[in-house]
DNA sequence: TCGCATATCGCACGTTTGTGCGATACTCAT
DNA sequence: ATGAGTATCGCACAAACGTGCGATATGCGA
């Protein structure tokens, strides 16, 4: 077991980069070694004629000038295989998260995490565990459900408000809907609105997306 | 928001029924309020003649006498579909915790958990996120990675475009897309003035179906 | 060098949306 | 017979959308 972990930061905002580094200094097992603004700068360290000392663990934001940071993390990896990368964003997008996972990530911390927090998800990366923020995790989890409940909701619309979902799919607006179907522009706004509702959703493209994830759609 | 979170729990191991029982009974915003020793017990009370009230959470152990914990799983969330569930146990097998996730499980934690980690994962998990012991975590994470990410089917939308679709997929608003991804609200619009155009569709719904028709979204 | 695509920013204006609040009527199970 | 769910209709209004017409800047291939 080593007694220091060597962490490498990869973080363009300064004063974060400084919170960080003032979290790190108060633990005796860690130690900030190097820290780079960019993606670019980090990886020139790390594969360079004469490359620095891997480190152990590399923090890593997205959000980076220039390459991202989700773009960095296949080429860090390469370039230090055996280094830990743990991501430490704002973005809690979903997309963002499984990309992040699928491109190798140890983990995955928002901002919005406690110097303790960090300190914590760091020591659970060396001792090879994963370290995920809650919020984070939640959508992992529901990634990872392959819908269960997809029956269940698919009988929650009824087949009206199914018609109508689909007339929206295809681009009509809701007074052309009306028309196509027969009803009041207000009928109309009354089963979207119930749609919206039952889907959980706060506007139409949202409706389509979850239409969709939850399999209404398939056929 | 509820002042007090009602667990139940359903453990066949009589002593660590006593462990968990003092160490809710230690914290305010929590209460026992039931507790079965089978996952048949359990299900007989949430929904017989007279079912009990349904918990706002429902502590999980994998390995029962008679039916599994994870053949409960969906009975469960059938029975009270409001009420999350978080697995409790022993197994740190992969299968088991791939298992409980599939079936809509809100958390995993093992038993080598610490009171303190137990009650953080409850709250964790009434606040809407998930709890994963670090271990867990890295199973899933290594599942995911398994699970190549299809890419490079955009040949029609450009890498920006791409995030903005996903943004409004998601639900967000012009304005909201802006701030996310810093531009100013006129790109944000002008980026989806493109979408439209190369997808050849008149509005946001329409375009989100688009995309799943050609693949675009998969996964 | 000259396009072309991309990414960014700007404004005006009519249209559409989402949601607040209603309402009536039918069916069906409790 | 009462309530829950469905389907229908109605209005008002702020917010958001879609699109007309611009613009500058960069990078890249022809």
């Amino acid at each position: 077991m080593d007694t220091v972990t060597r962490v490498m930061l990869i973080e363009d905002n300064p004063e974060y980069r400084n919170v960080i580094d003032m979290a790190l200094k108060r633990t005796r097992d860690m130690e900030l070694i190097s820290s780079a603004g960019t993606a670019e700068r980090a990886l020139q360290r790390l594969r360079g004629a004469q490359p620095d000392l891997p480190p152990d663990l590399i923090l890593l934001d997205l959000n980076l000038p220039g390459m991202s940071g989700l773009d960095a993390l296949p080429l860090l990896r390469e370039a230090v295989p055996d280094t830990s990368i743990l991501i430490l964003t704002q973005s809690d997008n979903e997309a963002d998260v499984i990309q992040a996972i699928a491109r190798g990530a140890a983990g995955y911390l928002l901002k919005s995490a406690t110097i303790k927090q960090i300190r914590e998800g760091i020591q659970t990366v060396m001792t090879g565990g994963a370290s995920l923020d809650p919020k984070v995790a939640a959508f992992l989890l529901k990634a990872m459900q392959s819908t269960p409940v997809r029956a269940e909701l698919h009988e929650q619309l009824t087949e009206r408000e199914h018609e109508i979902l689909a007339l929206l799919a295809e681009g009509l607006v809701k007074k052309q809907i009306a028309e196509k179907v027969g009803i009041s522009y207000h009928t109309a706004s009354t089963h979207i609105r119930h749609i919206y509702e039952k889907l959980q959703v706060p506007n139409a493209p949202a409706a389509i997306n979850k239409a969709y994830r939850l399999g209404l759609f398939e056929s």
